[in-house]
DNA sequence: CGTATTGCTACGTTATTTGTAGCAACGGAA
DNA sequence: TTCCGTTGCTACAAATAACGTAGCAATACG
């Protein structure tokens, strides 16, 4: 079932500049992108179980991030089906994976 | 293959879940949240100097992240006016300076 | 006084998200 | 085969958030 992510070219607020940064600060800033894969950490999830684990989230913002997120080669469609995170999205998870421990003494 | 996701019950939007990291999570996932803070990584900025380094997005949306921010004890607003981050701020930040790099290397 | 900042808000338009329902395709069991 | 349950994914209208422009009161210069 490993399709090939749709591209819609959709413009990416911030990255006028031309510094990747912003637009990957744009991407990770819309919603439940940062939940997502934050959610795959561990292992894949179909699309049902990561709605789960995202509380119920609508279908069609899930779709839209996975999208977004499978073009910008972070998250993958496995054959037997469910997602995962690529070696770069494991990658990625790892830089703000110290969030976890600075959350925990947050608290708010 | 889809695990069982725990009892996550509650949205994240409330945050209701008691995890911080979720709260956290959905904070960082707003809009221009995450660029706020990077821009006012090294040196506070007025309000007006922020919306240009945010690429003139739109001072209700700015303002919001703000409040948002200040009121999870990021970001203050100094004596001589000027947002800039609290301590807190600053290390939050510094836990995905990381993606920097990060996005040099990702550059899509 | 006039002028130019500051942080901040009102408001109408647009874009995004939500919630619910449902689709086609595949697989296993009967 | 048919029935059932799953997969990834989409349609659609309503709700919400963001945008963009304008402008406010307060403060600080001159």
């Amino acid at each position: 079932m490993a399709k090939q992510a749709n591209s819609k070219t959709r413009s990416v607020r911030g990255s006028r500049t031309g510094r990747p940064i912003m637009a990957l600060l744009d991407l990770l800033g819309r919603r439940w992108a940062l939940r997502i894969l934050w959610e795959l950490r561990e292992e894949p999830l179909t699309s049902r179980a990561l709605r789960t684990a995202c509380d119920e989230a609508s279908p069609t913002v899930l779709q839209a991030r996975l999208t977004e997120l499978r073009e910008a080669g972070f998250v993958e469609l496995g054959d037997g089906g469910g997602y995962g995170l690529t070696a770069l999205g494991r990658e990625l998870c790892e830089t703000f994976m110290p969030l976890h421990r600075f959350a925990e003494r947050w608290k708010r």
